[in-house]
DNA sequence: TTATTTCGTGCAAAAAAGTGCAAAATCGCA
DNA sequence: TGCGATTTTGCACTTTTTTGCACGAAATAA
């Protein structure tokens, strides 16, 4: 067989597979392993699979269909970059839903070990893509709206969970009224992951600060951790601080 | 023989067997390898062939290759086309994930009403798309190479489910072998929904069919309906025409 | 952690390709 | 037909490509 040949029907494998052995390859080619991980490497340099230990993967299953609308992005991987330095290895991570959280899951170092346990179907998406972390999905019933699942069932799960830490990305927050949300369903998510973790870390960019909506969250006494674009120091962020809440 | 009508002759070989070598042809017709090697060259020069290291590859074969990206695509958008005939209004959904599930869902109906439960990401964000369409997410471990979630609590789940139809987006099917993945995980989820179904449909490329991997999902007869883009009255589909299954 | 698998690199043998050349065949043209 | 020019072909030789193997490094699994 050919050696264009060869390649030729390593890329029909993967693209029809989704993913392939080196050992599987060169089974059924006949050919030893070095070759195949040879071929590996050529089509993986041209772009037309991913390479992995152990074999490749089709490229067009791993491509990321990337967020539209760059609104506020910038502001938002500030906030993700303070947030990752939170983060331990061996930690069990409670984590919302939001664009801001889907920064925090692209800013997270290369070789953090953590759990990343989330409702959000667009973070848990983010989260796999990272190369080590682990990700546990709470399933139930999924809201339209935000894209994450909400019902009884979630929030059982949740309570059974003891996190080392919580990330929620969050609409409004207002020193007396605290954590606000208007959608009734994510707010009983929302205060079961605060309820089942050590520490709670809100995101939020400071245009969502003192503002408020409809549903209470949560006082801010229950808040550990406030992380925004701004400087700790910046005024705007006093009332928190003045509260005994961390602002990073 | 005449040098055109040798390279004549090559390119029908070419064509016919899709590759030729350099020495079955210099065998062949009797000359040297140095003769073949030149028409080779000018073959390829004149891009009728593609030149490789010891012989020549079909053009045809290479460029519908080139192409398949996009070509299997519109073949997935017939399957799911097919496919969504099946459902009805008011019914529970089991649905696995993959690229044909993908487009199951982008091809959806506007106004039907049903339940669709998944543990795929990419799935379930495309059923949350649909304007009216419940979705119910199957939370646990995600696998990071399907991003599907499994596990035992996934499994658990699945199985407290009665649904009416389910659909697998399959890697391989083989009249013997059944169906067959290579992923032991994915593989325990997709028998849980088999046995939590009352219609069990495998959709599938035709390239697919005939194939088979290393771990069993279930056997032929376990299967009620199969959806390829190719005619049911493909030859190719006779096997599981007459194992009983209806072929759409 | 330890054990196993897989990877990357260098190396050597074999196959194939490129190169220059000369003999043979073919062509062009009177 | 005759004769030089051109093309084609095979051969000897060198260079490149391909492939499998060995061995230490790295990654993964237990």
């Amino acid at each position: 067989m050919l050696k264009k040949e060869r390649q030729e029907f390593i890329l029909r494998e993967v693209n029809l597979h989704n993913r392939v052995l080196t050992s599987d390859l060169s089974d059924a080619i006949n050919v030893s392993e070095d070759t195949i991980r040879r071929d590996l490497a050529e089509l993986a340099e041209s772009g037309k699979i991913i390479k992995a230990h152990g074999g490749a993967l089709s490229r067009s299953f791993h491509t990321s269909f990337h967020q539209h609308g760059i609104y506020l992005q910038d502001k938002k991987k500030i906030i993700a970059q303070k947030a990752v330095t939170l983060i331990r290895d061996g930690m069990f991570i409670l984590s919302g839903g939001g664009t801001t959280i889907n920064e925090l899951a692209r800013a997270l170092p290369e070789q953090l070990q953590a759990t990343f346990i989330t409702g959000s179907l667009t973070a848990a998406i983010e989260y796999t893509r990272h190369p080590t972390a682990d990700v546990i999905f709470i399933g139930d019933r999924v809201s339209k709206n935000s894209r994450i699942t909400v019902g009884g069932d979630a929030i059982r799960q949740i309570s059974h969970i003891n996190a080392d830490i919580c990330f929620l990305g969050i609409n409004a927050i207002e020193p007396e009224k605290g954590l606000t949300d208007n959608d009734w369903e994510v707010v009983q998510v929302k205060q079961a992951m605060i309820r089942s973790s050590k520490k709670v870390v809100a995101l939020t960019i400071s245009e969502k600060i003192n503002s408020f909506q409809k549903i209470r969250i949560a006082a801010i006494s229950e808040l550990d951790i406030l992380v925004t674009e701004l400087d700790p120091a910046d005024p705007l962020l006093k009332p928190y601080r003045d509260a005994g809440i961390q602002v990073i």
